[in-house]
DNA sequence: GTTATTAAGTTCTTTTATGGAACCCTGGTT
DNA sequence: AACCAGGGTTCCATAAAAGAACTTAATAAC
């Protein structure tokens, strides 16, 4: 068969992709995941959102070893999501908080969630609403098109390789077409 | 300290959390997470948006073992989020396809796609551009509320914890605001 | 002035998951 | 008869996670 497209897009010679070679992928969704695609890090960045920031309240909550707690949080800290912040001297104890670039995880959580909240939900409902406060109204995030406004559905969008992927990026068969 | 909303609320007993569980879980992120929260379950489905249907166009495109990627289309085909339909007979195959419950998370894939394109791009930029067909531009997902329309902000947003719930989801001191 | 407590880790050992390679099965091609 | 394609499974070595105990630095309680 025609294996052009298939030959080497992501991994460099065949080889199976290591974890640490994630962020080096020529793919946002990968990039992204190699900073938040661990099983716990959505977790610890979903109390992150409800304003946890103490060591012991993340493993009080999550039930999570101390041990991974420490390690989740330190790369969360060296990717820039959360920053460690000094509460007390004497002795000198930290807190983490959202940077910035933390806070603009939101619609993936909040994607996340509306997506349990829909499928995953047993017969009590989903646990937590979400309320508008701005518009009063108990909320869902829908995903919309940053320049016409409307819904944006898989299918209403093409997916296009910037300069220098030409033909290596997509799938041939169905470059241009949604699943 | 007064330890009132950190007792068990996620875990059962102060026990840590085993994934097996994540499932039964009141949270409908965690939930969400036992289907897709695996690293290299987004990946799969990444592809999946692309249109890719093959476990040898997966194997290839991915670099990742077949040992794994059997066990994780099984389990999104366990989970409902992919179905094998056969595309011929004599030998009999199958390909993965997005159920609507799939194509259901197309919002969790674009959000993070977009948040790499804007924090982990290099000098190159980004390697995919999304077009939305129906007006013709390039875009990017905005997050807006399902009921006035305007992006939602993580400050914004108050959360509620649902009947049967009260007082065991939330942290205290900061139960009704944001980061 | 020992002993306990709090907060935030680290170190250790055991279990589980992943990586890497080889092998299996069904049917068609050379 | 040997080889290839597609879609897996089995096996073993290594990496990561669970689980529990130990560390440190300061404060509080007896």
């Amino acid at each position: 068969m025609n294996n052009q497209a298939f030959d080497t897009p992501f991994n460099h010679a065949g080889e199976t992709m290591r974890w640490d070679d994630l962020d080096q992928q020529p793919c946002s969704l990968a990039r992204t995941l190699s900073v938040v695609g661990d099983r716990w890090t959505l977790i610890v960045l979903r109390d992150c959102f409800l304003g946890v920031r103490r060591f012991d309240h993340f493993e009080e909550r999550l039930g999570i070893t101390r041990h991974v707690l420490a390690d989740r949080l330190k790369k969360l800290v060296d990717g820039g999501v959360l920053e460690k912040q000094p509460y007390q001297d004497k002795p000198r104890r930290y807190e983490y908080r959202l940077t910035q670039k933390g806070k603009d995880l939101y619609p993936v959580i909040l994607s996340l969630v509306h997506w349990g909240d829909r499928y995953m939900a047993d017969e009590q409902g989903p646990p937590i609403r979400h309320r508008h406060r701005s518009c009063g109204h108990l909320t869902r995030g829908v995903l919309t098109c940053s320049e016409c406004g409307e819904p944006l559905q898989p299918r209403d969008v093409t997916v296009e390789e910037s300069e220098g992927w030409e033909g290596r990026l997509l799938p041939l068969a169905t470059s241009n077409s949604g699943p």
